[in-house]
DNA sequence: CTTCGTTCATTGAACAGCCATTCAATATAT
DNA sequence: ATATATTGAATGGCTGTTCAATGAACGAAG
């Protein structure tokens, strides 16, 4: 038998086709079949390896959300790092991923969706809500006090996921590029709206 | 029959009955059967009156564009209307519904999902976004230069959207008074930051 | 080197359940 | 009596899951 981790292979080869079907038929149209086909494996394979659909669901959603991550370490690496240029990494971040995968952004938010219905999608959510938060809010307090920092936080937060929401609405055409800037612009103004009250 | 309509009866019943079934259910659960128990109707009459489950549910999204717009027209009749109460008026519009029905904005999430494999619900979603944006240019360019006003409203707009999402997400505790709140306060933030430049 | 048996990986047809749609039958109003 | 409104069982298609059969890799024995 193969003796390095066939198993890791197989898993990944279904995740990715999950994320392959998705983007083309949607959260819907998203069938075991389909992914089978997509992986050029069996359908019986994605009970074999994950219990289930639902099971390759969750593993595929922990996927993306390790790749978020992973983006968002590599940025903050090794950086001068004043507040405002970490703060202007984790934008950088947290649109890193739509370029290379445009339709990324449609899988997110098929997933948002399902979230809602089941507990454990919605707890890796709200997990990585969280981190978001408390990262933004950590740099912010350097900047502003801790009331501003923490309203300047939510608001930044909400208007990454609003242009995350765009991005997935806009057909095949996203400008990232351009949702980066208006981000970064916003910081700045809340930073220039709040300093000198703190410090 | 019964002379008075008996058809926009019924389909509002319909209506009624899908954003029912869908806050429970999620967009997957919602299926004839469940809907028309809901409404006490019979399966039959939803391809009578709307010739299948898809018609319904453009219906319905309709129906939520409209409550939309109404709450919109609402808020903006008699009022003295300088441009930033118009401004603010419009962030009102798009929070007001939430408050009394916590579960619209799931509803919501479903059908932006929906929308991105089916034309004819992405053509409703996208003129509703282009009102939203021209609305807030409209208003913004008295308070500062065209290209200002065009990156505030996209900003905007990406605001209220996230803060919609973040509201479909916290499970049944939503705050939409804080993001009526910090949608303001971005708001007053923008126009400091920028006039004096254009007028 | 070949053969064979064991073990694990993989297959895909069979199955049972759910769904949207249809339409002949029924009910109701004029 | 006629037209319209409504029903809901029957239908056919699609889905996820299961599991007996098949295939592939390896080590041991000859």
């Amino acid at each position: 038998m193969a003796r390095v981790g066939v198993e890791s292979i197989r898993r990944q080869q279904l995740i990715d086709a999950t994320l392959e079907v998705i983007e083309i038929h949607g959260f819907q149209g998203a069938t075991i079949g389909k992914i089978a086909a997509a992986s050029e494996l069996s359908v019986g394979i994605v009970s074999h390896y994950f219990g289930g659909k639902q099971g390759l669901l969750e593993a595929t959603m922990r996927y993306l959300l390790s790749c978020l991550q992973e983006d968002a370490s590599k940025l903050m690496a090794g950086q001068p790092n004043t507040p405002r240029e970490c703060l202007m990494a984790i934008v950088d971040a947290n649109f890193s991923g739509v370029q290379t995968h445009a339709q990324s952004a449609k899988t997110w938010l098929a997933f948002w969706t399902q979230a809602m219905h089941s507990p454990e999608l919605m707890r890796l959510q709200r997990v990585n809500e969280r981190r978001l938060l408390s990262n933004l809010i950590f740099h912010l307090r350097k900047l502003m006090p801790g009331e501003s920092a923490q309203a300047t936080a939510q608001t930044l937060a909400a208007m990454i996921d609003g242009f995350w929401l765009r991005a997935a609405m806009s057909e095949g055409r996203i400008e990232p590029d351009q949702a980066v800037a208006l981000c970064k612009t916003y910081i700045d103004q809340a930073i220039k709206a709040n300093n000198g009250a703190s410090e």
